[in-house]
Formats: structure tokens, sequence, C-alpha cells
DNA sequence: CGCGGCTGTCACGGACTTGTAACATTAGGT
DNA sequence: ACCTAATGTTACAAGTCCGTGACAGCCGCG
């Protein structure tokens, strides 16, 4: 995982109780009282995911979230809202939002921590430590190992973030572009060819297992990680 | 383990049962009444876990449980609840309060331990004194002895800890700063290079015995232990 | 008080990574 | 078959990361 997370909660106590939570399970965390707060912090630097209190003192959880969903360079960000409220309107309009998931207080850490993955999971696959398999590859996130056939495979860290990125988000064309903003992160500026050369390195370390052929050209585009 | 378990309990004889068991499996136990009680013992010492009856006279164990895990201070420690309802409402709401596991009455010591350890393992692997062997090393915290191929290894007090961590967590990268989190602790502040200089002495430590290999580095991620 | 063991920090050097440019090759259209 | 834009490939300099030895402060013990 070790991915890095705005959590958005006035009260103090439950924003320690989640911080801790979100340590002890890896990953980062960044802190504010309030959306003013909270707005700077994703100017300076985009988190993988953002928990967000509901009821804030100033700009509301909801208002904070449209802002999100408004600015392009944010507007992929996950959002898990938190409510006291529970009834089904709310709800409604917490989703309608574009919250990804929604939880009512009080909620448990472990309830919590689950959530937090699901949503990443299917948003940011690339953010978890689950094992990707896939055509004969086997990429693990966790023991931070890829092997080819099970034969072993060295990797550089951008090329293991390459590739981390392609299998899971496989059979999709990505453009350098896309793939300077998700595998680099936004906020680096590197020449556009420089992809080649990683997506070359890659291809150098996979051709011992013959796995070489899974990270495909597509011409006039971009790149492709096809399993077939 | 060596883990001092607060026992809080209104009826002595499983007050007693309880306490008899844990000593034998050598663990500290305080004892408590009633919340009130346990509170104080709490305030004074923080124990390594908390085996907590459901009803109790005065503040019920739900509330004393809220309570511990409302304050920074005795969040993270791990709460067994003990109750004689056995219905599912109840546990939901035990689990929510952040309880890290249930037990029903009658239950036998023999569960009760099982549990305890389970919970111990879970929630701080290297706090348990169970001895963990792996490719050729053998690390026991009961006698605080390592041996690699049977032959005795000198480690310093950090190393050791070092060591414990990485071997409980084994086959999975560690950062600089989850180890400093987990092996010297939160709330401490050192340089993250000094990681590696114990890495360093961890490594030294373990060459005669060949042993050094598998402390292996990650180049830009950080240390992993692997018996392969 | 002196001693030895343990710890954290630093600085140096080597090994590896990375971004870029320069040149080679290929794909596709005409 | 050509031409051109896109991509592949290689080399390299700069930068980054890590291993390592040295050292000073700290603590407990004799």
């Amino acid at each position: 995982m070790a991915a890095t997370i705005l959590v958005v909660e006035d009260e103090p106590a439950i924003q320690e109780l989640i911080a801790y939570n979100l340590k002890q399970a890896g990953h980062q965390t960044l802190r504010a009282d309030n959306a003013e707060q909270a707005l700077n912090l994703v100017s300076n630097a985009l988190p993988d995911l953002v928990l967000l209190d509901w009821m804030l003192p100033g700009l509301s959880g909801i208002e904070f979230a449209r802002r999100l969903r408004a600015d392009k360079r944010t507007r992929a960000v996950p959002i898990i809202m938190l409510t006291a409220r529970s009834d089904e309107q709310d709800k409604l309009v917490g989703l309608d939002t574009g919250a990804d998931d929604y939880i009512t207080k009080p909620f448990s850490p472990r309830e919590l921590m689950a959530r937090i993955k699901a949503v990443l999971r299917r948003r940011a696959p690339e953010m978890t430590d689950d094992v990707v398999q896939a055509g004969g590859l086997r990429l693990d996130p966790g023991s931070h190992r890829v092997t080819g056939h099970g034969k072993p495979v060295e990797l550089g860290p951008t090329e293991f973030r390459l590739l981390h990125f392609l299998m899971t988000h496989a059979e999709r064309v990505h453009s350098r572009t896309q793939l300077l903003d998700q595998v680099w992160g936004d906020h680096v500026f590197v020449e556009e060819r420089t992809v080649d050369v990683h997506i070359r390195r890659l291809r150098k370390a996979l051709e011992p297992t013959e796995l070489d052929r899974l990270v495909q050209t597509v011409r006039g585009t971009g790149y492709r990680f096809s399993p077939s």
C-alpha cells in the first residue's frame, strides 16, 4: 500500500483515531481540521484518497468534495465520506457529489480500513499490495518481487512501478502523459520520451522470460499491457 | 511473551480462574473488579492486553472500552471482550467499540489462551515469545537468544528487536519509516539512515553463519527478510 | 571515576538509477 | 518504393541511494 491519505475531520479525537489506524496499516496521513486547510494541502500534493467528514466548520464537506470534482487535477481522487447521520437522503446526496463510499459514525476501525482497501482496489489498484498475476508474470508489491514463469525478474524502482501500473490496468492503452501522471506522479516534469526509455528497460528485463511481448506498443497512442 | 494482561471481571471465581491460567502461561496479571479500578490501573501503566467483562457493576465494559479507545495513550491496547450473551447484536456493538476479539461464557481456559495468543500475534507478533525459525536462523524471545545453524549469534538489543520484527514479518519489504515506527516505536525521532547502520550491525553479526544474506536490501524501498 | 557496550549521526565512496540527447529503425501513408 | 513521424536503442552525465567505518555521547557497572 503506502498510500497517502488525507483526513479532513474537525474532531481531534476521531482524527487521531483514524490517523493511528492508517499508520498501523502502513499509510501516510495528511490531516486537516477544515476544508480550507484541506484545499491547501491538496494544492501542494495530491493524496491517493480523501477521508472526508460531512459536517465541517466553515466550508462543508460536501462542498469540498464538489470542488475536488470540479478541478480536473483532483477529479480522480477517491473520496470516502464520514457522517453521523444515517438517513438515506444524505447518503444519496453524498454519492451524488461523487463520493466513492460512505461510512456512518460510529464506525469500527476495522470497517474503515476494509472500505479504504475496497475503494483503493477499485479506484487505484496499484496502491494496494495485492499480488498481480497475468500471462505468466507475477508481481508482489508486498515483498517487492517479480517473477516470470517462476524465474525472478530484476527491475529498477521505476520499472517496477511502471509494470505494476500496467498490470493493474491491463488491456488498456495509456498515453505517455497518462503514464507520467500515474507512475511518476503529477507535479513532475520530464520529457515524454523518457517513458519510451523505461519501457525499453522494462522489456529488456523481461526478455529472458520471453514475457517482453506482453508490453505492447500502440503506435500513435501509447503502451498497453496485454496478457493474451 | 511475558505480556502484562489486565483482567477486568467482577466475579471473583472467574477472575481467579483466568489469573491462574495467565500465570501458568507466563503472563503478568493486573486485576480489577470494576471499570473505575481498571481505569486507575491503566493510568498507572499500560497493559499489553485487556480482558474485559461485558457486564460490570457501575461503568459497563463497553463504556470502559470506549474510554480506552478515546484516549490516545490507550488507544492501541488490544481488548478481548468476555460476555455471557451470545447474540449477534451485542457482538457487533462490541466489535464496533474496537474490541479485537470476543469470547462468550462459558469458555475453556484453552480457548481463552488461544485467543489471547492470537490477538497478541495479530496486533504485535513480535510481542509473543514464540520461537521464530526461518532459513537456518532461530530466534527465541523467551531466552533472548539467537542461533544460526545452531551456532550462537551475539546481538545488541536493537539488533535483536530488529531481527525479531523482520523474522515475524518475513517476505515483506519494510521502509525505513515503518521499521522506525515498529522497532524503535513511534514518537521517537531518529534519522532514517540510522536504520541502515543497525541493518549493517545485524548483518555483521550474522556474517559468521553466512545468514546475513537473509536480510536483503530493496533499493529505493527498504529492507526485507527472506528465508529463501 | 573509568570502562566498555550500545546508540545515533556523519561523511565518504561506490554502485545503481534516471532523464536526455543522439542516432537507428520501423510503420504507414502516398 | 519513398518519406516522414513515431518508436527503438544506446550511451552518458548527473543524481540518488546504500554500505561502511569512524566517532562522540550516553548509560550502567565495577
